[in-house]
RNA sequence: GGCCCCGUGGCGGAAUGGUAGACGCAACGGACUUAAAAUCCGUAGGUCCGAAAGGGCCGUGUCCGUUCGAGUCGGACCGGGGCCA
């Protein structure tokens, strides 16, 4: 037989599969369902090897769950609106229509090449309008119930590029990409009202055990649940000023007040004190980035104004403005408590306040308690504090709590960090915004008649500011309401809208509603999400958020979008560099060769700097290009690879000798299959087997039992593992053993393959006769009478140390085994004539003499 | 600073509290070959004793503990990574 011809083979396979629609998704409401989705990709244009490894860990799953007799969905598609087409348009003059769908083109032709069983008449991309005309619906429906609002709010603007800028796009206070100093400016904006559900995503996070705990805990403190107090202090000018604080406790500690730059009174004060306005224009050159905020140097402004203690009238607090008070979080000023608060430590420090230590640990004297430049927040007994002195922060807490709701000051709150999504992006390539401005009536929905608000196809990118609103005629329309001129929203959603329903939209992506509700209800949730760990926020905070409001619409009547979550490592290589330090410069992985554990300038003896492995990336040319990989060594030992040796949820290294390796092995099981000699037909059934024989079906359903736990777990590297076993007991089992045998053992061989190599199966499973496709044979059962064993080997210890092993029944009674094992020379020797103390006997584990 | 995760051969990694290092990569020895590639067979944690068969001791970052028995459980520490400050 000649060699495996991984090239000839797979497209092959790839067209059969397609000519028989082997993939595609048809409602079996007699099977179990499983839903198994993939985070799909931006299209780029280029599939990189991240991607091929987390297609191939879905797809795996997604075909052993085939076979298993599951009815699975397993769909694709493209996360398709975005700044780099936008970016495109503007610096190459590309329609950013015709760049997304040529890439969506190039990457679906990549991707194809790994061979998916993906259900591809499914595929949609989120800038088809068949699709945002829809989430233009949804967005209706979540205003009319409540879920959607517009306010003012403070965005990072960029005045050179005339665009707001994401938190993460200000760096040092300045736009990332002009350079320009952000100012904050008020924008009306659209929000979507996730704080309705803050109590509700934190509490359902324990419903999902099947999430990594990890991504439970991140979204856990991102939603940052925490208990306090909102009261009032009496102010100099005759005001009420509202307060928020978790450590009530240590009212007795305060040393000032503070209001955010952007609190309203600041504002109010700033209007008659130009140097009051001049520092709040400092502070907001900060930015409004959490970390900007934190890592910024403490700033104050005494405004003059004094706040009264609530506890003693003749107790008097400067009212200062603070820069690293937040205006979005409790109710934008606190009471500062220096010796229990880092921040406020800072600041008093700074500005020469008083600090009072008011909680001291147990056994300590107050006296004696030096709180130099460390806050305490540890636990204590209240000092210095008069009513509450002795009292633990709990029990303050409370105490604290009561005389305020007494007095009619104050009530206790739960308060949440996490915000209001802000969904308005004023940027071109997205989902319009389904809304209409209009001078009498206000804000009106586009009625559904209406929709889609589609975009215009001769947007001008090279405008400054958004090619949408500067659009000569698209944002001009009738008022639907009086039917007077108005116009349209011209900002378009957040892209993460889009990825907020699409797995909801696979269930059914033909449907003129948004939603086929039976369709979404029997599928639904996600049985099997798989993608990076750099969603653990954004993308599934907001899907759990979005499936929570569809529910409210009447959309979906599930709790949560994915039942099951897996978060896949990324792919590294080694780095390569031409000398040390900033002298080197990166050479490609092609560029290089490797002698003697050392590497050198391909061709020469120019020794070359190997690095470490990092994460494929460009700009350090660590990066193997798929199609090129593919090309060489054909899908199923790129995806083989994907699969081996690193568990999935861990980084893992390409490397070229460990491609070659799943080559080689794609080659032998070639080999063993197609040169088998003296197979039975096929269909024969296998009789008594002994020997030899028995050992290799004993091997064959060793296998099926360990691959079929393994792959149900996400077990990859330990099935591949267990997949070699079987391979080398095919190859010791030798020539001679009995035809039908052999032919049990190979076919299990190949459909245990099958879900990760599953060309070579195909060809594997036509070698050995058959006339279907493995693709659609069932998956093995392991017979439980081989996968006992009529002797096992169980090692004896003595004083835990190991002196020998038995071989044994695994059913011999204890006496039985501890007589074999006293018996065993190496404990004899060990013993050296004592008596034991005592014999511990584990059935089928082990034997320890206590001598 | 707090919380969480991870430290096992040259490397990736296995191991329900029960024979540590399965399986793979790289390496080495042998067979086949004019030769190479490919393939097949075999060796392999360290160390000491022995001609060999075999055996002793040490060994999962360090130390302590629980247990008949610890890579696994508990505590302290060291190192690496992540999240939040």
């Amino acid at each position: 037989m000649a060699r495996y011809n991984a090239k000839e083979s797979e497209p092959r396979w790839q067209a059969e599969w397609e000519r028989r629609q082997t993939f595609v998704t048809r409602e079996e409401p007699g099977k179990p369902k499983a839903y198994v989705l993939e985070m799909f990709p931006y299209p780029s244009g280029r599939i990189h090897m991240g991607h091929v490894r987390n297609y191939t860990m879905g797809d795996c799953l997604a075909r052993f769950r085939r076979a298993q007799g599951f009815n699975v969905l397993h769909p694709m598609g493209w996360d398709a609106f975005g700044l780099p087409a936008e970016n495109a348009a503007r610096d190459k003059g590309v329609d950013p229509r015709g760049w997304t769908y040529d890439n969506i083109k190039a990457m679906r032709r990549e991707l194809k090449l790994i061979g998916l069983a993906i259900d591809w008449s499914r595929e949609f991309a989120t800038c088809d309008v068949e699709y945002y005309a829809k989430q233009q619906k949804l967005f209706t429906d979540f205003y009319r119930n409540d879920l959607v609002y517009r306010r003012e709010a403070d965005v990072n603007w960029d005045p050179v590029d005339h665009t707001v800028l994401a938190n993460e796009q200000v760096i040092d206070g300045r736009g990332w990409r002009s350079g320009a100093l952000v100012e904050r400016k008020k924008l009306s904006q659209w929000f979507f009202k996730i704080t309705d559900y803050s109590e509700d995503l934190l509490a359902a996070l324990d419903t999902l055990d099947r999430w990594p705990e990890k991504v439970r805990l991140m979204q856990k403190n991102w939603i940052g649940r925490s208990e306090g107090m909102r009261f009032t202090f009496d102010l100099s000018n005759g005001e009420r000023l509202e307060v928020f604080s978790t450590r009530p406790d240590t009212l007795f500690g305060a040393s000032f007040v503070a209001l955010s730059p952007d609190h309203p009174l600041t504002e109010q004060l700033a209007k008659s004190d130009p140097k009051l306005q001049a520092f709040v224009e400092e502070c907001r050159r900060v930015g409004t980035a959490e970390e900007a905020i934190e890592t910024a140097p403490k700033m104050g402004f005494d405004t003059g104004l004094t706040a009264q203690h609530p506890f003693d009238a003749s107790w008097k607090l400067p009212v200062m403005v603070a820069n690293f008070v937040l205006m979005g979080y409790g109710t934008g000023a606190i009471f500062g408590c220096p010796a229990h608060d880092q921040r406020d430590l800072d600041f008093a420090r700074k500005y020469s306040l008083p600090v009072l230590p008011v909680v001291v640990p147990e056994g300590t004297d107050p006296k004696a308690f030096d709180v130099g430049n460390e806050a305490y927040t540890g636990p204590g007994k209240l000092a210095n504090s008069r009513f509450l002195d002795g009292m633990d922060v709990d029990a303050a807490k409370a105490a604290v709590a009561k005389r305020l709701e007494d007095e009619g000051r104050g009530t206790r709150t739960v308060n949440y960090r996490l915000r209001d999504w802000l969904a308005s992006r004023q940027r071109a390539w997205g989902c319009p915004v389904p809304m209409i401005h209009c001078p009498k009536c206000g804000v009106v929905p586009v009625p559904d008649a209406d929709l889609p608000v589609a975009l215009p196809d001769d947007l001008d990118f090279s405008v400054q500011g958004s090619p949408l609103d500067k659009h000569p005629t698209w944002k001009h329309v009738k008022c639907p309401t009086c039917g007077g001129d108005a116009v349209r929203d011209t900002d378009t959603l957040d892209t993460f809208v889009d990825s907020a329903w699409y797995f909801v939209r696979f269930c059914d992506p033909f449907t003129s509603d948004p939603v086929n509700r039976e369709a979404a209800n029997r599928w639904l949730p996600v049985d099997q999400y798989i993608g990076g760990i750099e969603h653990a926020i954004l993308h599934l905070l907001y899907a759990r958020f979005f499936v929570r409001g569809m529910k409210k619409c009447g959309y979906v009547n599930v709790d949560e979008p994915f039942a099951g979550l897996f978060t896949q490592g990324m792919v590294c290589h080694e780095t390569y560099r031409t000398a040390e330090g900033a002298n080197g410069v990166w050479l490609e992985p092609s560029e290089i060769e490797k002698r003697g554990g050392k590497g050198y300038l391909k061709g020469s003896d120019q020794e070359i700097v190997v690095g470490p492995s990092e994460k494929m990336s460009k700009s350090k040319k660590n990066v193997v290009a798929p199609e090129v990989i593919i090309d060489i060594f054909g899908a199923d030992a790129v995806r083989w690879f994907m699969l081996s040796d690193t568990p999935p949820e861990r980084d893992i290294d390409w490397s070229e000798e460990g491609a070659e390796g799943c080559w080689r092995f794609v080659q032998r099981i070639w080999r063993q299959v197609s040169e088998a000699e003296g197979l039975a037909k096929p269909g024969t059934a296998v009789g008594e087997a002994a020997g030899t024989a028995l050992d290799l079906r004993r091997a064959t359903h060793r296998a099926i039992a360990a691959v079929t736990e393994d792959l149900a777990a996400l077990r990859f590297n330990r099935a591949v593992a267990r997949i070699y076993e079987l391979s080398n007991a095919v190859q010791g089992a030798g020539t001679d053993v009995d035809g039908a045998v052999k032919r049990e053992a190979l076919e299990t061989l190949v459909k245990l393959i099958a879900p990760m190599m599953p060309h070579l199966a195909e060809s594997c499973w036509e070698a050995l006769g058959h006339t279907s496709l493995v693709a659609e044979a069932p998956w093995p059962r392991a017979e439980a009478a081989l996968l006992a064993v009529d002797a096992i080997t169980i090692a004896v210890q003595v004083n835990g140390k190991r002196r020998g092993e038995i071989t044994i029944a695994p059913d011999a009674d204890e006496a039985t085994v501890r007589e074999a094992a006293l018996a065993t020379e190496g404990v004899v020797r060990a013993l050296e004539g004592k008596a034991p103390k005592k014999v511990i006997v584990v059935p089928k584990r082990i034997v320890n003499i206590v001598a």
